[in-house]
DNA sequence: ACGGTTGCTGACCGATCGGTCGGTCGATAG
DNA sequence: CTATCGACCGACCGATCGGTCAGCAACCGT
């Protein structure tokens, strides 16, 4: 589809382009964000794509296999950040500031990935309830794509103790503590609109969030 | 039906009585904070309770005034534990302490609420997605309670601000990280299970939760 | 010029959804 | 004894769910 494309008018439009499984993956992610994987139906994304639902089980086997690839495309993309932006060198203090920084980043760009991910947090199962001891291969994937980077979170941590620069505390509360508040910050906007009395996340607001949270959990973290 | 009941044999068997409508509302709570509004259906919830789904709606008008139901009594419960622990007496850091206190204890011996409380902040809609604009009575009733139990903790923050206690910070974002922060360390049990490796909520495990995370949040909140 | 592949579609399937309806049964009131 | 009432049930409804399938049109390499 894109290469005749390409040739036709090359150079124009590599906006809106975006072959239809990348376009299928963005809305699909805003949806269950919305909604929740068992309140969004395939026809409604479809309807929202532009394409049929059909079309959809020809890019995803599954309903399940699509929202697994949409749940792994969020973490990756927090995982390529922290790459990017939070590496090893530096002490402890510092690289904590970097972590923060670049999840709030990656968050603030994108609140349905903060949304979703808050949903996943807390869904013991990926849809019904009782696990079917098959197709949780997707919920899998997404778990151990979690543990790497809480991995990552928790040696920081351990090295910043050891070290004496942050207070003694039991890291698996910490780690909690610290999911919650940067992802509950983004994940539920402004609380359900009038409650706090903020209308959308403007750039403005995203960077004072960024210090406050930032500053809240260096001194809960701190010693 | 418990009058007799009652007579014949009295004294015994106050547990598990419980007339089949708080029986419904307490399994319906344990279940849509496992699956989502949308992710329960009311066969499943009849046949846990062990009546028909007729009966469901013999005591609820529709699905919707059920999940209002037990989404208000959740809240009522957080209110009731605020009102007996955390009223007036005693400065800001001290009604502070009080108040985390009171929340953990209530969402500690419950946790299926912490779960649906994060589930309900995050959702911008009760189900689907769009409003009916009609049908969000249920949902205006949720947004109330919880408006009135934020703003009393505003006011918690703004006077210890005020007094020069708390450090100034931005009140609806710190509302925010302190709600994320609490809510979720309860709401994700131990993050899906081997990730942190913790297995369940002892009660020595929720005491050091709740020192955990009160002096992660005063640390964050004061001067 | 042609067979294969890719993206996509509409029609269709069984299962399940929330909700309704007519009716049974036991307890209570008169 | 009878009339009433609340709790409960099974059968059923239209709508929607995830998923399948045969086929169409446009491209590909050869």
């Amino acid at each position: 589809m894109a290469s005749t494309m390409d040739r036709a008018n090359a150079g124009l439009r590599e906006v809106q382009v975006a072959d239809s499984r990348d376009k299928i993956l963005e809305i699909a992610e805003s949806l269950f964000a919305s909604g929740g994987y068992a309140g969004v139906g395939m026809r409604r994304i479809a309807a929202t794509v532009g394409l049929s639902k059909s079309s959809l089980f020809h890019h995803f086997p599954t309903k399940l296999d699509l929202y697994g690839d949409v749940l792994d495309r969020v973490l990756e993309r927090i995982e390529r950040g922290l790459d990017e932006g939070a590496l090893g060198a530096g002490g402890p203090v510092e690289r904590l500031d970097r972590w923060i920084d670049s999840v709030v980043a990656t968050l603030a760009e994108d609140v349905p990935a903060a949304r979703l991910l808050m949903r996943a947090l807390v869904d013991e199962e990926p849809y019904p309830a009782v696990a079917l001891a098959s197709d949780e291969r997707e919920w899998m994937r997404f778990e151990v794509r979690l543990a790497g980077i809480i991995d990552r979170f928790r040696g920081l941590l351990e090295e910043g103790i050891a070290a004496g620069q942050f207070r003694s505390l039991g890291v698996p509360d910490a780690i909690q503590s610290v999911i919650g508040a940067v992802v509950f910050l983004f994940a539920s906007g402004d609380l359900g609109g009038v409650l706090i009395g903020e209308v959308a996340l403007s750039g403005a607001a995203v960077e004072r969030r960024r210090r406050e949270v930032s500053e809240f959990i260096r001194r809960g973290l701190l010693a």
